[in-house]
DNA sequence: CGATGACTTGACTTCGCTCAAAGACAGTGG
DNA sequence: CCACTGTCTTTGAGCGAAGTCAAGTCATCG
């Protein structure tokens, strides 16, 4: 099970207080241990749906590699993308007992599966750890708010370079920062609330100005740092 | 609801596990006899700032009545506001110690101010209070993704009947169904990511093709509840 | 009752969506 | 190893919806 990994999941957030700048790991590691022997360790293959919305909320979700998305499936068949999930993200959290959208994997992931009543149960018993946990959720709260503003831009440029941006701070920190976009353009678009044709433009643009640079489709070199950021911050 | 403010303060939001449809109060009197040890009871008038993104967050607050915008300032001078707060929601939680927002009374309000260190150390010691709040903020994680989807769609008309549909919620339950819009229309444009204008022809739309008819310019009532319903959810 | 700010309405422009087709890529099996 | 196929992506043309600019109307408060 959780051996597997030997660790047991962790999780990334920024703490409540001061501290330093960037995210820093929550769990101690008896929490660590102590979740992992109530959790599963499981792998899925690109593609493979995790949970459905509207299905019975058993458990929750760490993310120990891999990416995931988070939508919802509407009447008229668009599926907007809530979120992307990265390694030592949480989700599945439920309401009433059900999912509240459906995620899946767009790369092979390796997750945690964490039975809901037991975790909660755990959280009763140990306020150390439900602070911890508060923190993180608090942590995916900022990031849905800051796509909320994402996507009061107008303009497919700005929502693109924007998305670029926050994806780079998921990519290995190389200094040459190359950006790996894990996911298809068609995902990237539900998730900016463009087209996919939009989403390509912006792109091709930025390549145009040599802004960014491609290496493949999937990945991406910032080649003017002042225009890029300017781009992305310029709201 | 926090009729009686002698009573402390108190949080509404749906629990993680199968249970009524709607929210419930989430704090047990002893929860909330305990915060309000902790808490000042403020009023500020309507238009008068809380916090300023970037300032040092000391308070978290929880909204009595009254209603609140949380918004950021861009370089851009727009605004774009984040999420509007209704009673018994809870605002201020920090990132690093500092506010990541701003914070402003759109109509008379009252809250609860609860020393952010204090209240930390009351979560850390209770591990029930910390699984409450950990409800709540999860909560507003969910509402923070709706919002998301909403701003997926691209026409005015469905983007401010959903705002309409959600502003129900927070009126008073009515079988005449009353909407309240407590904000400008500037305001709900921000938060909608359209023009004010756009909201504008969109409220007069739907009045002119009588699914709504206005009682004064912030009182909206529902005349053709079906084309409503399907407006707002045919995403 | 007049002034200030909020809201509505109209005309014009722009940008992203839709539809359509061609081009690149990855995995498969010969 | 390479051709084949289905999928993902890019690019183009035209249209429509929302943004912007600019008056004009309404309400609220001194």
């Amino acid at each position: 099970m959780a051996e597997f990994l030997g660790t047991g999941p962790s999780l990334r957030a920024n703490p409540f207080g001061p501290g330093p700048a960037d995210a820093a790991n929550l769990l101690a590691p008896r929490h660590r241990s102590q979740i992992a022997s109530i959790a599963a360790s499981l792998q899925f293959p690109r593609g493979r749906l995790i949970y459905r919305e509207g299905s019975d909320a058993d458990c929750v979700f760490i993310l120990a590699n891999g990416v995931v998305k988070s939508f919802r499936d509407l009447p008229s068949g668009k599926r907007p993308v809530m979120t992307f999930l990265f390694a030592d993200d949480m989700f599945g959290l439920a309401q009433n007992g059900r999912y509240m959208n459906s995620t899946q994997a767009i790369t092979p992931v390796t997750l945690y599966s964490i039975d809901a009543a037991a975790l909660a149960d755990m959280l009763r018993r140990d306020a150390e750890l439900a602070v911890q946990i508060l923190c993180k959720v608090t942590h995916e709260l900022r990031s849905a708010l800051r796509h909320a503003v994402l996507l009061t831009r107008r303009d497919a440029l700005g929502r693109v370079t924007m998305f670029l941006s926050m994806l780079e701070q998921h990519s290995q920190p190389g200094p040459n920062s190359i950006i790996q976009l894990p996911m298809s353009r068609s995902d990237a678009a539900n998730y900016l609330g463009l087209s996919l044709e939009a989403v390509s433009r912006a792109m091709s643009l930025l390549e145009r100005s040599e802004v960014i640079a491609f290496e493949g489709r999937r990945n991406v070199r910032v080649v003017d740092r002042t225009r890029f950021d300017k781009i992305a911050t310029a709201l």
